[in-house]
DNA sequence: AACGCGACCTGCGAGC
DNA sequence: TGCTCGCAGGTCGCGT
């Protein structure tokens, strides 16, 4: 999947596009992709037709579309504010395309705009796992009172599904002292606290391995000893990297990651850690040292890392 | 609280 | 050629 800087080359892309504009018809051609709206199609769909896009909201991977509910909203009530909420799970884009395109082979939703001069008409959801999906939620008061993520229009609102998610590493309002006390707290790995979104979101396994790779640390340091200066340069590395990687348009190794336009990112040419099994460490070989990246199963996926530099923690210590 | 696992899906390349 | 296997950027919810 797309990890943050992937959604929020979405995020960035799409703004421009539907930002005041109308939904005026919903089409869902694969009801799966809907399946975390409890209330059905028609209910999902009723609450979207005639609403007017505020804006374009990312926290973490999660990306919504605050609504105007000029037509649907009967005036007078207290129906709360919602939003048309977006993840893109492992495979899903959302793409901005013109009428005359012909359906993608897995689009499952299309939403027809108000038609704007030289802008496309059609905002697409193109998903091929399904693991992604679209959904209308609540929108409720953060937390602590600061932006509920990162849009255009800064609002002390978030979307429900995505209260639980912490704020990123770009987040002008993420706090490393809060994140560290809490880190401290966690008797885990390193790489495990890294890709809980409820601790700092956004990073997933290639940045999680890469920022590892940066700090020179090994996945399964203890959280519960981890030094604050290793906490910080964990910390920033993941903002570098993802920096770096927004700056490349995202990472893509195929056509499956792409931005509103169906333009690849260009990252993966930067990676020094994920997918480089077997092949030299880059800042070893900088040294004139030989050493090998190695791939190994952690939480049931890849971790890469650098046997000489990212040392594995003998006994916990360390 | 933390963890391991399965569930949710399709498609690709490798190996036989 | 076609089969099976392992693999892929994520999240959620269930057991223990």
């Amino acid at each position: 999947m797309p990890e943050l800087p992937e959604v929020e080359v979405v995020r960035r892309g799409l703004v421009s596009w539907v930002r005041g504009r109308t939904i005026t018809s919903v089409d869902i051609l694969d009801p799966r992709s809907i399946r975390r709206h409890a209330l059905g199609a028609e209910d999902f769909a009723g609450n979207l037709e005639g609403a007017r896009v505020l804006d374009v909201v990312r926290r973490g991977k999660f990306l919504w579309l605050p609504l105007e509910e000029s037509v649907t909203a009967p005036s007078g009530t207290d129906r709360p504010a919602v939003a048309l909420m977006a993840h893109l799970g492992m495979s899903g884009q959302l793409l901005m395309q013109d009428s005359g395109v012909p359906d993608e082979k897995h689009l499952k939703i299309r939403l027809r705009l108000s038609p704007v001069d030289g802008m496309p008409e059609q905002l697409r959801f193109v998903d091929q796992r399904i693991f992604g999906g679209l959904f209308v939620t609540s929108l409720v008061p953060t937390a602590d009172g600061g932006p509920g993520g990162l849009g255009e229009v800064p609002a002390p609102y978030i979307a429900e599904e995505a209260a639980h998610i912490a704020r990123d590493p770009l987040d002008p309002h993420f706090s490393f002292d809060s994140f560290y006390r809490r880190l401290r707290n966690r008797k885990t790995g390193l790489k495990r606290a890294l890709l809980d979104q409820g601790l700092v979101s956004g990073i997933g396994n290639i940045y999680a391995d890469e920022a590892l790779w940066r700090a020179r640390l090994h996945y399964a340091r203890p959280t519960d000893t981890l030094r604050r200066g290793d906490a910080l340069r964990v910390l920033d590395a993941a903002r570098e990297v993802m920096l770096d990687a927004l700056a490349a348009g995202g990472t893509s190794f195929d056509s499956l990651y792409v931005n509103v336009n169906g333009a690849s990112g260009y990252f993966d040419r930067s990676l020094n850690a994920y997918g480089r099994e077997n092949q030299e460490c880059k800042r070893c070989a900088a040294a004139g040292i030989v050493s090998l990246m190695k791939r190994e199963q952690f939480m049931n996926r890849s971790s890469y890392t650098c046997p000489v530099c990212q040392p594995r923690p003998r006994n916990g210590r360390w």
